[in-house]
DNA sequence: CCGTAACCCTGCGTGC
DNA sequence: TGCACGCAGGGTTACG
């Protein structure tokens, strides 16, 4: 599952070799996972604009292009958006390929198909849906303690979906909120206006903290995630609470708990995070 | 405002 | 071995 750690990994990888590149022209296999525009205009669109940069905004990832067009991508829960030659073998689920001047490809692949592509001009980006509502970027000035302090005293909705939910925080997903919950020593369930100074302090640090540490190892590889040379994270052999149900809390030895909030598993240790 | 649930989709683990 | 079934999940939408 793609988070902020993955997506700014494969952003890392990506850029060095896509500056500079032009795209020469996309062949699409399913047309669905195209928001905007059309195929037809997508194809035509995409054929001889150059790569300027590429960024990052919470689990989107825009490639930046000649003539103010913007090709965004949100790989969901198991898109792979991969560098390679032309004549590397494709890949089960290869959605959409764009092929550079340099003889490479940029391949998207997705089994479950729930990864999007959108290819607007940058006066439309508010057309790709849930981009302008984002929250704030964790390692953005702009989200301070005083934020998250200001944020959580106003919110009646427990903390776990309140990190969930891309329009307070941007780039959080299941894995690293369920890290930066255990780590801040935070049941799940409490009521974000019922967290005290110190536990939001330290909520303040551990997502920071999470997300850091996601990214020094190259993103968590738990299933379906690789960069965008194809390379899996290591960040996986890390985690203290994810996917440990059943297993002895790292921290205490109680057995580690899974329940359901909000349709999401959220793992916890019942005796370092007490509701 | 908040919670819940359905939906999108395929692969995988489980139970029979 | 094979089949049916439930589950996994990010984001969107609908509804209470």
């Amino acid at each position: 599952m793609p988070e902020l750690p993955e997506v700014e990994t494969i952003k890392r990888t990506l850029e060095p070799k896509l500056t500079g590149q032009s795209f020469t022209e996309a062949e699409i296999y399913l047309p669905t996972i195209i928001r905007i525009p059309n195929a037809e205009e997508f194809k035509k669109q995409i054929a001889g604009q150059k790569i300027k940069s590429i960024s990052r905004r919470g689990k989107y990832l825009t490639i930046n292009l000649s003539q103010n067009l913007a090709l965004i991508f949100h790989l969901r829960m198991t898109g792979r958006l991969i560098y390679c030659h032309a004549d590397e073998p494709l890949l089960k689920h290869t959605h959409l390929i764009m092929k550079l001047d340099s003889g490479n490809e940029l391949r998207f692949t997705d089994v479950r198909q729930f990864g999007r592509v959108w290819l607007v001009s940058v006066q439309k980006l508010d057309t790709v849906s849930g981009l302008k509502d984002l929250g704030p970027e964790p390692f953005d000035t702009a989200f301070t303690r005083e934020f998250l302090k200001k944020e959580l005293r106003r919110r009646r909705t427990r903390i776990k979906p309140l990190l969930l939910d891309q329009t307070f925080i941007a780039g959080l997903g299941n894995i690293y909120a369920d890290e930066a919950l255990h780590r801040a020593r935070i049941h799940p369930k409490k009521l974000a206006c019922n967290l005290d100074a110190r536990e939001t302090s330290k909520l303040y640090i551990t997502i920071r903290e999470v997300l850091q540490e996601g990214i020094d190892n190259r993103g968590t590889t738990f299933r379906d995630y690789v960069d965008g040379d194809g390379q899996c994270g290591s960040n996986q052999d890390l985690l203290q609470i994810y996917n440990r149900e059943g297993k002895p809390c790292f921290r205490c030895k109680t057995t580690v708990v899974k329940i359901k909030i909000g349709g999401r598993s959220s793992y916890f240790c019942p005796y370092c995070q007490k509701e």
